[in-house]
DNA sequence: TTAAAGTTTCAATTAATTATGAAAATTATC
DNA sequence: GATAATTTTCATAATTAATTGAAACTTTAA
């Protein structure tokens, strides 16, 4: 296979993999465009490698810096922008699980505390079960928050050790 | 609060976090009714609670089935299907783990084996770089592959047990 | 200061996804 | 085996999400 084949395919395998997780797929494709460049690249490199308008090149740059996956750099003797990607995996998966966290994991652990406390105290076999069921996504979810915590204090190596071995002797 | 308005705000983000990640939200909601059910329900009862079609309420339990989060049972003297939803919030958490761990993970695997060897041996930057990038891609996706294969086997307790663990020196 | 280059915005359009509902198919009952 | 109840299918409609492209805005440098 040539490099340029095997650039395309990861990038629409990148965009595939981001819708199917909630990312615009363009993001995605954006963000494996500039994993896999050495080079910065500038908004027109990007719409003319994926084919899309000055507009949704300009909005995906921008959520991807929003999200600290790119940033801009300036060339010298340039006047155009350039954006380069983090090229560190390890970094990249911390920072798309501490933006998902905040954004929809806390919002989560909220209701689920404000709902587990019911006016009615009827101890209806009903409101026993809601309960209990709230209270058991409650913990997991703790559980998830707290790994994901523990993951951003972690590094990838020490990590990955550690957790793989959990499961060597199984 | 009343038990009638929690449910509701439950199944609505519960709803809401599933279109986050790629799942249809009636699916998540009609999820969230039966997780919070004690009896099983109907299609009828769906159709009413959640205000929606019956071809949609039909599409979406067979989804649910399909994933094995929900299965028909029967009642006695009663004609039509109910079905009950898994109440085990583990078990939920390892079966969607599983299936979009084969849906998803896997394919990405297979398309960065496939692409790691490239016919140019010209060694230039880019196809270094493109090399490298793509194997740690790969090890990381390797790594959370065998992470879920972990998960499959292990008890919720001892999982969350050693995990947690792992972080509280930290 | 001005005009050329570059960037951003956003209303309008297009595309993709979901939902509807009625007809067809299936299943149970008499 | 006719019919009534229920489920499934799927063409079409409705909704939601993404994209375009041109105008407005900003920056640079002559």
């Amino acid at each position: 296979m040539q490099l340029i084949d095997a650039k395309k395919q990861f990038v629409q395998a990148w965009g595939a993999l981001g819708s199917q997780w909630g990312i615009n797929k363009t993001m995605a494709q954006i963000h494996a465009l500039m994993m896999l460049s050495n080079e910065p690249l500038s908004t027109e490199d990007i719409m003319e490698q994926l084919s899309i308008s000055r507009g949704n090149a300009n909005m995906n740059i921008r959520e991807l810096t929003d999200w600290g996956l790119v940033s801009k750099v300036f060339k010298a003797g340039e006047r155009r922008d350039y954006f380069v990607g983090e090229k560190d995996v390890w970094k990249i998966a911390k920072q798309v699980a501490k933006i998902r966290k905040t954004r929809e994991l806390d919002p989560i652990l909220n209701l689920l505390n404000s709902i587990k406390n019911l006016d009615d105290s009827s101890k209806s076999e009903e409101v026993k079960h809601f309960q209990k069921m709230v209270d058991d996504v409650h913990k997991l979810a703790t559980n998830v928050d707290r790994l994901i915590e523990g993951i951003f204090k972690a590094e990838q190596n020490w990590f990955w050790d550690k957790v793989l071995k959990l499961f060597a002797k199984h």
